[in-house]
This record gives C-alpha cells, structure tokens and sequence, in this order.
DNA sequence: ACCTGAACACCGTTCAAGT
DNA sequence: ACCTGAACACCGTTCAAGT
C-alpha cells in the first residue's frame, strides 16, 4: 500500500514487469503516432515508465523491434484472411491487405523492405504461394511468380511508405503534396519529359489502392500460361 | 608559394574551392566503399579536407546528397542507354540498365526508394514511357503500365540494398547469406509453411538478375494486349 | 531475473566568426 | 562568396550497479 501510493505518486513506475508485447504495443502507438523517427527508446521507454536499458532485456536492438512490431500488424491481417474466392482473386485480396496495413501504417512500408526475409515477408509468401498452386502455375514457376508479386508489393510499400514521411516532414496533405508533384512535373521540359508531363493530371486524379490492384492483376495475368 | 607550401606540409587544406560536383563524388565514393551508414558529413568533410559545415553551402542537407548521389548514376545510366531492339526488349534492357546499377551500388536501391518523385526517378519514368508508347499501349493504360513497371524495378532495388546491407553488416558472401536464409527455411513448420520450405533449394540456385527480367516479362506480357 | 540510468561513441545541422 | 569548427540537440547501445 505504501509503496503503491508512493509509486502512484511519482505516477511513473510501473507495478508489474514490462514484458515483449507491451514494448511491441507501444512501439507501434508510437509509430503510428509520430512515424518513424518518433520511435526512439528514449520515447518508448518513457511512454513505458522504464529505463531506456530495459527495453534490452526484451528486444535484440531497434530492428528487431520493428521487424516485430511490422509482423504484429501483418501477420494478424495474412492469418485472418478469409480465401472464399478464386485464387486470383484471393492473392488480390491478399495484396489489398498488405496495401491497407501499409497505408494505416506507412512505417509497415519500410520495415518490410529492410526485413525482406524475416518472419512478416514469410507469412505474405506462404499465403500467396498456396493460391499460386491453387491457379495450377506449374511447379518450375513458383518462385518466379512469387517473388515478382513480392517485389512489386514491397515496391508499393515502400513508396508508400515514403510518401507518408514526407508529407509528414511537410506537414502537406495527400492532395497538395499531389498537387506540388504534378505541379513540378508540368514546368519539365517538353522535349526531354514528355511522358512524364503527359502524366500529370492522372497523378493528381489517380486511386492508389485501384492501381495497386490494377497491378496485381497485369501480373497475374503474366503469370497465367494462356 | 608560401601559401602552397605551408597547406601541403598540413597536407591537409585544398587549394580551389568545393564544388558540389566533387561532393557528390566524394559521396559516392564512400557509399561505395563503406554503404549507407558511411556516408557522414564528418567522413566527408574529412575526405575533402574541408570543415563539416561547408558541406552545407553546396548541398542542402543528407538526403539531397543521396539523392543527387543517386542521379549521378541513374541519369547517366538512362542517357547513355541504346535503345537499338523492340520495345519490350528496351524496356527490359532499362530494367537491366537500373538493376546493374543497384547491383554495382547498393544503396542506389534505397535512395531511389526514399526519393520517388524525384529526378532519378523521373529519368526512368521518361525512357520507360517512350517505349511504352511505342509499344503501343494506349494512353489510357499509360499511367498503370509504367507505375507497375515502376514499382516493381523499385520494389527489386530496395530488397537488393537491403540484402547489400544485410551481408556487409555481418559480413558475409552471397553464398552464405543465402544459406543462412534457406537452413531457416527448411527448419519452418512444415504444417504452417509448405510452400516457402518448397522455395528454399531454388532460393540457394536463383539468379537475381535473370528472375529480374524474367519479371520485367511477366509484367510486359500482363500489359500487352492479347 | 529483471531493471536503472549514466556514460559512450556517435549522428545531422546550425551559426557566429572568419577570409 | 565561401569556409571554419565548436556547439546543439539529438541518436542507439552498453554496462556496472542495483533489486
């Protein structure tokens, strides 16, 4: 009691040990918070009323917290995944999946691309790879067809994610940051950018989440032997 | 005279003044050697026998450096670039053009991923665009196409730097790197993960820049048409 | 076993002061 | 106009010392 009251008083101790979930909670509060550079133990170990050395105990270092953090948030969303569909179908959805974790949390973006082989990229190929034996790719272009579907998610992600950090850094909104973009791209010199002028207005009318589904499909298309 | 005499018995103080073309040199120069985390504006600053803080006068700040870093090699990988056969086969030799230039560069892969609008990034949009058009595709599908093709070349770049980076950090070959990854596969539940453990002996044998292309295919094949 | 928190070895960036 | 380099406000990580 007398020790509760004082550690109430000082309203910062903590009563029961941390443990590895609650630092991986907090850092993702944190991170969704503030975005990537918000997560430092310094901050983490404040928000968790501890000494930033004691995170230690329960983490390997800052990448393998985020490769945890990342794979919390991914691993949840490729387990409860329900495949009614065809599997073409299912690998879209799959995608779409990844596509709303990365974009309700940019930062997933990047922590995928610098864990590329660690436990949330595995659990994305598992998934993926059934529904490629469900199409009937044949067995020789299993890994092909994979990693090209990894790689063009990853791709998505990662630009995701940076296009999250720097409208955070400017404190810009989806649309002026768009805007600024398609602004810059139409003072280009016609003769040497034409096709990128040209892209201007379907820049700042595009539907990133349309398009990415848009691009699952060319692929799968690709990968269909017909 | 005296001048000249007493900076060379420093040997330390250069003569003409810094340009930012040598900075961006200098840059590359110790990206190369020592990979991301080399690149400090005191190993620099070091490097061009000059104080920490000139630096700025010529370069904004880290990322613009990266980023101009980057478009030292891009920019002149694409302009250099002989587009002699179809359009697909161009298309495909820029992809091989960019892939090369990760593969050489490492962190080329993450300062494009970091900077996706910017001139790097454009230079590639450009060419790629022209031989889309060439192809044939139709206005309409311009923007998919090439965001596709984008995405997935950046998706490719951003894995390679982070593998690159991986292997320097723990100093390791490609073979054992890739070994480590595959004996971790073949330990995985084989109930929770029969596909990936069916990938691991095709991770050891791949051969990144020919499954580069290969993709670079598959999408060619989902735009085309027929 | 688990936690503390000062200390270490760094960062990028700024800026008064110099030439 | 261009450069200096100390100073600022941070980092991630370690580790002796505590409980």
């Amino acid at each position: 009691m007398a020790k509760k009251a004082s550690a109430a008083s000082k309203g910062q101790r903590r009563e029961e040990s941390l443990s590895r979930e609650q630092i991986i909670q907090a850092a993702i509060a944190l991170l969704d918070e503030s975005g990537e550079e918000g997560l430092t133990f310094r901050a983490l170990s404040e928000r968790l009323a501890t000494g930033s050395g004691a995170i230690y105990w329960h983490v390997a270092n800052k990448s393998d917290l985020m490769t945890a953090a990342c794979d919390e948030l991914i691993g949840k969303a490729m387990r409860e995944a329900s495949l009614a569909g065809t599997p073409q179908e299912n690998i879209c959805l799959l995608g779409l999946l990844m596509f709303d974790a990365i974009d309700a949390h940019p930062w997933v973006g990047s922590a995928l691309m610098y864990a590329p082989h660690q436990s949330p990229m595995l659990h994305i190929v598992e998934r993926i790879g059934q529904q490629l034996k469900a199409m009937g790719v044949p067995r020789a272009k299993h890994w092909l067809s994979a990693s090209t579907l990894l790689n063009y998610i990853l791709g998505v992600g990662g630009r995701n994610a940076a296009n999250g950090q720097h409208a955070r850094a400017h404190g810009l909104n989806r649309t002026d940051a768009l805007d600024a973009i398609a602004t810059a791209w139409t003072q280009l010199d016609p003769e040497e950018y034409s096709f990128v002028r040209s892209l201007a207005t379907q820049l700042r009318s595009h539907d990133d989440r349309k398009d990415f589904a848009a691009g699952i499909g060319l692929i799968l298309k690709g990968i269909s032997p017909n």
